[in-house]
DNA sequence: ACCCAGAATGAAAATGGTTGTCAAAATCCC
DNA sequence: GGGATTTTGACAACCATTTTCATTCTGGGT
């Protein structure tokens, strides 16, 4: 029952960087897979919701997707040309988020932080262009 | 001629929080203004371009927008109950980022951050019910 | 094997924020 | 004033996402 849920996982981990949930769809169908986009929309949101991949949205709204590695709380540092994802954590960043909520007298403080960059391939590309 | 772009500015600053597009546009009718959807959007998005005001995603992909005191750069801390708002500078945050970016190549670093709580306010009124 | 309840699936339609189109109105410039 | 240019806004188009709902699995229980 799962079924689809865990193919949606596979394709999720057989990508590199972010996708979004249109292009999974696009993917394991061209891949000759049977599957619905609302399915896949199902499988990503539960996925997110368990914890099993994370979400962040990019600029013009669309959400994306990725498996991520670690299931502990990170960080991630995209390239903005081609997608490159690297986890990263942030000691520093949480500790700051927390005492930046205490000071001011908020309570559950949660925080989001996506770093944004050209990877040093990328760059070079442009740089040959 | 940026007579409309000032009155949405206006009105953006009279408010609290962020606000949606939609918001804005339903307050300015309200107000009896004369003005169309599709010129809110174009002045907010003229406005967020010249960094007159700030903008964020929230979870459901929906762009908010609110002028800021200053046009610095500048994070936000959010109550997710009653979206009051407040400006926070953090310096170590930047050189995190920029840390992080550096050491894995990337450049051009920009990033993200938003802190999300429940304000002292909010946490004592849900403590109450 | 058979039957049934509840969950999962997916095609198609609905939703809703945002963007494009284009003609009318305002504004500028000479 | 007259023509070029910009701004405006009603309306339609877009498109990712969600809902609907009928159909198809699935896993017992007997």
């Amino acid at each position: 029952m799962t079924n689809r849920r865990d193919a949606v996982h596979d394709t999720l981990r057989r990508s590199e960087g972010f996708r979004s949930a249109q292009d999974v769809y696009a993917e394991m169908r061209s891949d000759g897979a049977k599957i619905g986009l609302t399915t896949v929309y199902r499988a990503l949101q539960a996925l997110a919701d368990g914890g099993k991949v994370d979400v962040l949205r990019t600029d013009d709204g669309e959400s994306v997707y990725r498996a991520c590695a670690s299931g502990d709380h990170h960080h991630h540092l995209v390239c903005r040309r081609c997608g490159r994802t690297v986890e990263v954590a942030g000691p520093d960043v949480e500790r700051w988020a927390e005492a930046v909520g205490a000071e001011h007298g908020f309570t559950d403080v949660t925080h989001t932080v996506e770093v944004f960059g050209t990877c040093a391939s990328c760059s070079a590309a442009v740089r040959a262009s």
